[in-house]
DNA sequence: GATAAGGGTGGTAACGATAACAGCAGTGGT
DNA sequence: ACCACTGCTGTTATCGTTACCACCCTTATC
C-alpha cells in the first residue's frame, strides 16, 4: 500500500510541470488540447484524485455553503435544502449541512464548527440566534442568510417570510368561512422560534376580530409530529369541546388531529375544520384535504442560492443587505368548508 | 477590511510559538492550562478562528465523511442520514452529503466529485453502481460502506437489508390473511434499483404460492409519492378489479392508494387490504392504520456511523469487510385485516 | 548526586495545490 | 523589420496549519 499519487507524480509520468497539470484540472485553465487529453489520461491510469484541500488552501476558495436547519427530517426543510444543493451545484458549489436540532445554543456551536472549514457563505434557518452566533456571524466576513424567517434586525441578507403574517392569513380565512370558535395546536416551548410566531400571529389575528384567543393546546416538544398532532386535538376536543374549527402549527399536525376526529367519529367538515400550514404533500392527498399555507420551500432554497451565487460571483454586486420576502399563499381545501348551519 | 488573523497572529499577541498556539487549540495538546486559557482568550478577543483547511492539509485527516442517497426528501433516508451525522458527530466526523437522484450515473460524479474532498470513509446508498463507480471507491483507499441493501458482491462493508426478502415477507403475510388476488403498485424505471428488488420480491413470493403475479402496476418515476400511489390504485381499480389487496413499493404510495379508496367508497379494510413499505410515520397515524415493514433506517445509520468509527480508530480492527444484516419487522396493521367472508 | 522520565515549549520543514510572474514561440499589423 | 499580442509552458513562493525533533526544567528514583 503506497501513497496516493499527486500533481507532482502525475507531473513527471507526462514530462510536464506541475503548473500544466494544475491546469490541465482546470476549468478555464489555458493548456492545449492535447496535452489536456494527454495528462488526463495518464492521470486516469494512475488512479490520481484531485486534491480539494490543497487547492483550497492556496486559493483560499473551499467551494462550501454553510448551511445549518432544525432537522433534516421535515419535508419542508428538505425541500428548501434540496432546492438550495441543487442550484448551487450548478456553479460549483458544495452544501455543508448541520443540525441545530431547534436549539439555538446547539446552533451556536454548530456555526462556529462550520465557520472553521471556511464557506464562502452561510445559511442559517431562522432569525433567532444567541448573541455570540450574531457577533460570529458578522464577523465572518462573508454573506450572511437569513431564511425561514423575516427577522427585524437581519444579520446580512434574508430570503424568507413572516410566520406571523402568514398565520394570520389563515385565521383571517376562517374567520370568512364564518368560524368563531377557533384552537390553535403548536409546539409548548419556545424552541421552536417559527412555531411561536405562528402562534403569536394566531392570537394577533384572533384579538384583531374580536374573538376568543385562548384555545391554546400545547403539542410538546418540537418536531410537532402526526401522531402528537393527535394526542393535541384529543386534549382539545377533550377541554374545549364547543371548538369549531382548529389550526395547527404544520400539516403534519394537522392531519394527526384529522385522524382522531375520524376515530371519534366527528365530520371534518361539518362539525370541524381544521387548516394546517406548510403545504406537505399530505394535506393535498388526504381525504378530506386540508386548508393550509404554501411558503414555497423550494423557492426559498432556490432564491438563496440565487442570492449567493450573485454575490459571490458579481464583485459589482455591492448591495450589503438584500431582503427577499417571500409570500407565503392561503390554499383553501375541504377541511374548512363552510359548516352546515347550525348553532 | 483586513485579512482575517491566524495563528501567527495569536502567537504574535500571546507572546508564544506558533506551536504552542496550535496545541492550544487540539484536544490531546500538552499545553499549561494556564498558556491554553490565555491564548483562548486572546484568539476569541481578535476573532481568531481555527482554519480547519489548513489543519486538513497537513495532517491529512479531512474528518469528512461523504455520504450519497437518492434524495434527502425522503423519511427514510433522511432518518438515516439524521441518525449517521449524530452519531459520527461524537467522534468529531462531519457529513459531506450528496444527492444522486436515483440515477447512477449521477451517483458516478458524485463519488469523484466527493473523494476530492479526501473523505475518511464513504458511505453509499444502494448496491448497484456504474462500474467506473466500483472501481472509484476499490481503489480510493478509506472504508467503503454500502447501505440499504445486500449486495451480492460487496464493494467493502454492508449494513442493509435485502429488499426482495423484505418484500416477500409481506407477500407471506398477506397470503396467510388469506388474500390471494393481490397487486403490487411500484415504479416503472429501474433506477430505483430498492423498489424494482422489492417487485421482484413479490413476483418470487407470489410465485411460490402459486399464486398469479402479475397484477403490476406501474407508479412513474420515482420518487413514488402519494399522489403517484393514488393515480396508481386508480388504474389498478379499473384495470384489475378483482383484486383483493394490493402491496405498494412504499407506505407513502400506500396511504396513496388507501385515499383513492376511500374517494371511491371501497372500504380498506373489507373490499381491499393495503399494504406499504418503509414504516413511514403516516403509516401508524392513518385510520385505518397501514400494514408495512420497517427495514429500520435509524439503525442503519447508527450501526453504519459505529462501524465506520471503529475502523477508523481501531487500527486494530483489520477485519477487511464486514457484513451488517438488518432484519425489516412486518408490522401487521389495521389496513389488511382478514377479509369479512366474501367471494 | 547522578540518571531517568515527562510536562511544557520552540524551530523547521512539509502537506499538495495555485497565484503571480516570466519566458518563448508564432501570428498579424504597420 | 519591428512591435504588440496571444497561446502555451515553466519557476518560485506561498496558503495556515501540524509532524517531527530538540530542548529545558522540574520531579522522582535509586
Amino acid at each position: 500500500m503506497q501513497k496516493p499519487p499527486t500533481m507532482k507524480d502525475v507531473a513527471k509520468a507526462t514530462g510536464v510541470s506541475v503548473m500544466t497539470v494544475s491546469r490541465a484540472f482546470k476549468q478555464g485553465g489555458s493548456v492545449s488540447t492535447d496535452t489536456r487529453d494527454r495528462i488526463r489520461q495518464v492521470a486516469d491510469d494512475m488512479g490520481y484524485v484531485f486534491d480539494s484541500m490543497a487547492a483550497n488552501l492556496r486559493s483560499q476558495k473551499s467551494g462550501f455553503i454553510a448551511v445549518t436547519v432544525p432537522t433534516i427530517d421535515n419535508a419542508n426543510f428538505a425541500d428548501t435544502v434540496g432546492a438550495l444543493s441543487a442550484r448551487l451545484e450548478t456553479a460549483g458549489l458544495q452544501v455543508l449541512l448541520g443540525y441545530t436540532n431547534y436549539d439555538i445554543a446547539k446552533e451556536e456551536q454548530l456555526v462556529e464548527q462550520l465557520l472553521r472549514r471556511r464557506p464562502e457563505a452561510i445559511v442559517v434557518t431562522g432569525g433567532t440566534h444567541t448573541d455570540r452566533t450574531r457577533r460570529l456571524l458578522a464577523n465572518a466576513g462573508i454573506p450572511v442568510v437569513e431564511t425561514w424567517d423575516l427577522p427585524k434586525t437581519p444579520i446580512g441578507h434574508v430570503v424568507g417570510f413572516s410566520n406571523q403574517a402568514a398565520m394570520e392569513a389563515i385565521v383571517d380565512h376562517l374567520v370568512v368561512q364564518g368560524f368563531t370558535r377557533v384552537g390553535f395546536i403548536g409546539g409548548d416551548a419556545e424552541n421552536d422560534t417559527r412555531g411561536a410566531d405562528r402562534r403569536r400571529g394566531f392570537i394577533a389575528a384572533m384579538q384583531r376580530h374580536g374573538l376568543d384567543a385562548t384555545r391554546l393546546i400545547g403539542g410538546g416538544l418540537p418536531p410537532i409530529s402526526m401522531q402528537k398532532g393527535a394526542v393535541a386535538m384529543g386534549n382539545l376536543l377533550d377541554v374545549m369541546p364547543d371548538a369549531q374549527a382548529v389550526i395547527c402549527v404544520s400539516d403534519l399536525s394537522a392531519f394527526g388531529a384529522l385522524t382522531e376526529c375520524m376515530r371519534r367519529g366527528i365530520a371534518v367538515p361539518g362539525q370541524m375544520a381544521i387548516a394546517g400550514f406548510g403545504a406537505y404533500e399530505i394535506s393535498a392527498v388526504s381525504v378530506p384535504t386540508i386548508t393550509t399555507a404554501d411558503p414555497f420551500p423550494r423557492d426559498i432554497g432556490l432564491r438563496t442560492a440565487d442570492l449567493i451565487i450573485s454575490v459571490l460571483t458579481n464583485a459589482a454586486d455591492t448591495r450589503p443587505q438584500q431582503i427577499i420576502a417571500i409570500a407565503p399563499k392561503v390554499i383553501q381545501r375541504q377541511s374548512t368548508a363552510r359548516p352546515v348551519a347550525r348553532q
